[in-house]
DNA sequence: CTATTCCTTTAACAAATGATAAATAATGAG
DNA sequence: CTCATTATTTATCATTTGTTAAAGGAATAG
């Protein structure tokens, strides 16, 4: 549990009281590869920080497997749209390798709001972050080649050497053939052709 | 003034008192087509709401015009990276057709969310409302062809028909030629070609 | 009204990505 | 370990989008 409020430190917002309020809407859960966190269909009610392991959210659309985030360990993840929406989500979060979450009950939380000011302050700044990563991830799928994006990603997240081709591949938006065909051409920046 | 607080009412948070609280961080602000609101280089301190006319969130990328957001009336405009980071922003606000702005202090109003927790909330329901904006603009981007994000926009925003095309393009990630194209074969579904 | 400037379209060709299919390679169950 | 399954690469061809250049239209200042 306290990697989790590790992670809410920075936001320097917390008091004891207010993490003490938190901790009762936690639950820790060991997973394992491959296992479905959230299944398709359900209507949200759980925020995740993923102590370990590596999950990703995904859909379908027209028949395909599309991958829409990937989370590290270290990080929250949640299916947004349905938990502020509270309908139904196609999206579905699964493990891509074993490890723990902190089950965060959302509902709880949310109405700790009302007793604790800084707990809603928390998470508006975790909204910030959030909207400002989406943000910019718009800009670099925007106006950036398939090529440069996949670039960025291995250097944003050397973790996802670990994660099957063909998720990546629709996080970037495009086909695994491309991806497959990127890779195969890519040389390092320092690779010097003779 | 009213229609901020219509706008503001969607979300029915604030009370009275906070009301007008808000009112004494806003003035108003009448501006003509090609107005610059805001301008490159400069550190945002101004959360904008639209009364009338028509905006774009602008930057310079790699010596191109790139619109990164289309503010119709009714709607809100900020530049929020540099709002949250307090960091000098490369964007610029445009009016592409002239109007009346409600210019709201960021500073002042943020200020007031240690006094009314309403008001962060209302704040926090905006961020939240934004961010799955944002989100579901990735997924248009990601998984849509040109001229379906052509569509969706001309669906989304009839009002656009009034804004130059040269600034609909980059908005899409598309060249000015590719869009002229596109337009140039765009067919509405209940055309008949016989 | 006219001239200039800016905006949009069109054309021709290049480059990137998609679709499909088939060949290899890697992984996991038994 | 071996087989069956799944993942990745490669190949070919079609389609979309980019780039550059030029021509045609629209808007605006004077």
């Amino acid at each position: 549990m306290q990697a989790l409020f590790d992670y809410f430190e920075q936001f320097k917002v917390l008091s004891e009281t207010e993490k003490q309020a938190i901790t009762a809407t936690c639950s820790i859960k060991r997973v394992e590869k491959q296992e479905m966190v959230e299944t398709s269909g359900s209507t949200s009610n759980t925020i995740y920080f993923l102590e370990k392991g590596i999950a990703r959210i995904y859909y379908y659309k027209d028949g395909k497997d599309i991958t829409e985030y990937f989370a590290l360990s270290g990080n929250l993840v949640a299916r947004v749209q349905s938990l502020f929406t509270q309908k139904p989500s196609p999206k579905a979060i699964q493990m891509l390798e074993a490890g723990e979450l902190i089950a965060i009950n959302a509902t709880q939380f949310f109405q700790l709001f009302d007793t604790y000011p800084g707990i809603e302050r928390l998470f508006r700044l975790m909204l910030e972050a959030s909207y400002l990563e989406s943000v910019e991830r718009i800009e670099s799928i925007q106006f950036h080649s398939a090529k440069e994006r996949y670039e960025t990603l291995l250097k944003e997240m050397e973790i996802i050497q670990k994660v099957p081709l063909k998720y990546i591949a629709s996080y970037l938006g495009i086909t695994q053939v491309s991806l497959s065909r990127i890779r195969a051409n890519y040389l390092p920046n320092d690779t010097q052709i003779s």
